[in-house]
DNA sequence: TTTATATTTAAGTAATTACTTAAATACTTA
DNA sequence: TAAGTATTTAAGTAATTACTTAAATATAAA
């Protein structure tokens, strides 16, 4: 995991949303898509770079990839963030 | 502020050096310019970049403009990203 | 007031990014 | 096996980004 990549995934407002989309539940590719207007190609190559971050997992379940959030590398950028923040 | 300020200002590894840098002490422009290989134009473009995401503060003092951390805006990516970490 | 120093702005450019559509791949079901 | 559905990959493009050098602005000091 390239720490470079993960604040490059997280600096597209789609690629955030898709986030929140998965905090709420596991979704399939489509089912993300369909949150979207983009095109399902579109989604997918952000599905990639989010992977390649190490924050979303994809499980390929018969003909569709189930994607849900890898938490772990969240606390890596919330523990460089924190040291910012007053409140610690 | 707009959100996507802020997240588009931390996708950057040289922005985020100033950052680390700003943490340890304030700093001139030509202070942080000195810490990098690039031109100090292109580091005062990414100290626009800072100021306008409210990640710095600037303050001219004579012919100096002093940097310092504006720690209040962390806050919030924190808070964002805490909701997917576990141990948040 | 001239000269030097600090910083920003302007203009241009190469690299990267975020998309698109079309084609390829993988799986499921008739 | 053929046809349909889900997803990814490829190829192309427009927009954005990160830089550069040169010029402009602001302050300080000779």
């Amino acid at each position: 995991m390239l720490n470079n990549d993960v604040y490059k995934a997280l600096s597209d407002e789609n690629r955030r949303k898709i986030l929140d989309l998965l905090y709420e539940k596991d979704l399939t590719a489509g089912e993300i898509a369909d949150q979207f207007t983009m095109s399902k190609a579109g989604i997918s190559q952000h599905l990639t770079i989010l992977k390649q971050a190490e924050l979303v997992y994809a499980n390929k379940q018969g003909q569709y990839v189930m994607y849900s959030l890898n938490t772990t590398v969240f606390q890596e950028v919330v523990r460089w963030l924190m040291k910012f923040n007053k409140e610690g």
